[in-house]
DNA sequence: ATGCCTCTATGATCACGATCAAGGAGGTGA
DNA sequence: TCACCTCCTTGATCGTGATCATAGAGGCAT
């Protein structure tokens, strides 16, 4: 009983270390990135972990009020808008340290629904709280202003992709920029795991389902990469960077 | 002579007078909007006033260093991104009261070129005093914050537009949302003049310079619009936003 | 294991819009 | 005023990727 009993406590210690900002392993990605460990713990005050997320569940659904945003601890989700009649919109995909739902304060309603691809972590940082922290600690507030910046940014990136590049292009594009944050979060570059269906891939980059097919099928037969069903291997990143950015 | 003079200090006034935020026409949709006037004020005083911008002169490059962001006073301006060997992008058109360079902060450079479509008078609003200025003033704060969230609303939008929908849809979108902006500034919604050309905005939607001239066509069969060059008159605005919304 | 259902792959056909081509309109500077 | 150059329009053809159709593979609960 006694070792329980100290077996519990050392979980609960072990998940409230696991679960401050000063011991996260992404808070060198993460929105607190610039703060020193003082100010830092002014942040982590605000913040709420939440339970895990599984698969197919949704952080908020679209129209709903737009209280906070969230970073990904683990996991990855979509956000997914949904227009008229069943039409609906991949616009994004989040991997750990990115922050979601920046899109919602203007109308002070989330613009798309947030679905785990799999079981994921969030940490929920009430958005009233962290504008007025930011008032007191600039390096925050600069963070919060680059986040956004980074995120149109990306999403001047993305219109490029989808009103000039050919199918081709789409998806050696989608895979190289995958690597490259799969890089960035200190996992393999050369070899993960799609989170995301091939529809869901398909429905982010303009393309049908079956166009999403057949063309990894071309770039597993070109010996770019290797895929066999959501697992992927790159075998000549160079030549999907290249392919990426070719003229059509 | 004591008439000129007079003239000339009434002319400067005027000048003087125009040119602060609290007389500014834009002010109900612009950055100060929610300020009251003593912070206006303060805002005032950090903002730069520029000579006008003609034709075809750029407010700034792709790649330069960044400082400002600018808020429009009259006039309208693209932005223009180029990638790789002379493949130029259009990601965006701006009018009056609408911010530019925000996505300039993140790499503190700016991504793309904007570049006057007409004569265009822009107020400079440098960006480290904007925000400091915006530390002390919650108001102004939150207006920036919903800037950047609109924009990545917007940003959603123009990808769904991309991906999804027609040559049509994509045009009648493009009209609609332009006489909404003109509507929203107090000119009519129905009757305007296009500051960019076809082959502008053909590259802004993803298309052809001739499938846009078609397509203004055939809108013009249908009793949709009537266009004379750059002269657009909206007829049946109902349809067009139909039009726009309309599954493919 | 077994069956069900979703996800993925591959083939055949079709359509939208790009591209190529050429002529006309409109604005601008000498 | 004229010539030039850019912008716009219209026609003919072609190609990429959507759509339709089918079948196989893989995950999940029972």
């Amino acid at each position: 009983m006694a070792v329980h009993a100290a077996n519990a406590i050392d979980k609960r210690r072990s998940l409230l270390h696991e679960t401050r900002c000063q011991n996260c392993s992404l808070s060198s990605l993460c929105l607190p990135l610039a703060l020193e460990l003082e100010d830092m713990e002014q942040f982590d005050a605000i913040i709420r972990r939440r339970a895990p997320l599984k698969k197919g569940e949704s952080l908020f659904r679209q129209g709903s009020a737009f209280n906070s945003v969230y970073a990904v601890r683990s996991g990855s989700l979509k956000q997914v808008t949904t227009e008229g009649s069943g039409d609906d919109q991949v616009t994004n995909f989040y991997l750990p340290s990115e922050l979601v739902g920046l899109d919602g304060i203007d109308e002070q309603a989330y613009p798309g629904s947030v679905i785990a691809l799999e079981t994921t972590t969030v940490c929920e940082i009430p958005f009233d709280r962290l504008d007025t922290l930011s008032e007191a600690l600039p390096e925050l507030r600069g963070q919060l202003y680059r986040s956004m910046s980074k995120e149109l940014r990306d999403d001047r990136r993305m219109m490029r992709l989808l009103s000039r590049k050919t199918a081709d292009q789409r998806l050696a594009s989608f895979f190289s920029s995958l690597s490259d944050r799969f890089r960035r979060r200190g996992y393999s570059p050369y070899s993960f795991r799609l989170s995301m269906s091939r529809a869901d891939i398909g429905n982010y980059l303009g393309l049908a389902v079956e166009t999403v097919s057949r063309i990894l099928g071309r770039f597993q037969q070109q010996g770019l990469v290797e895929v066999s069903g959501r697992e992927v291997n790159i075998l000549n990143l160079e030549a999907l960077l290249a392919q990426a950015q070719e003229e059509p």
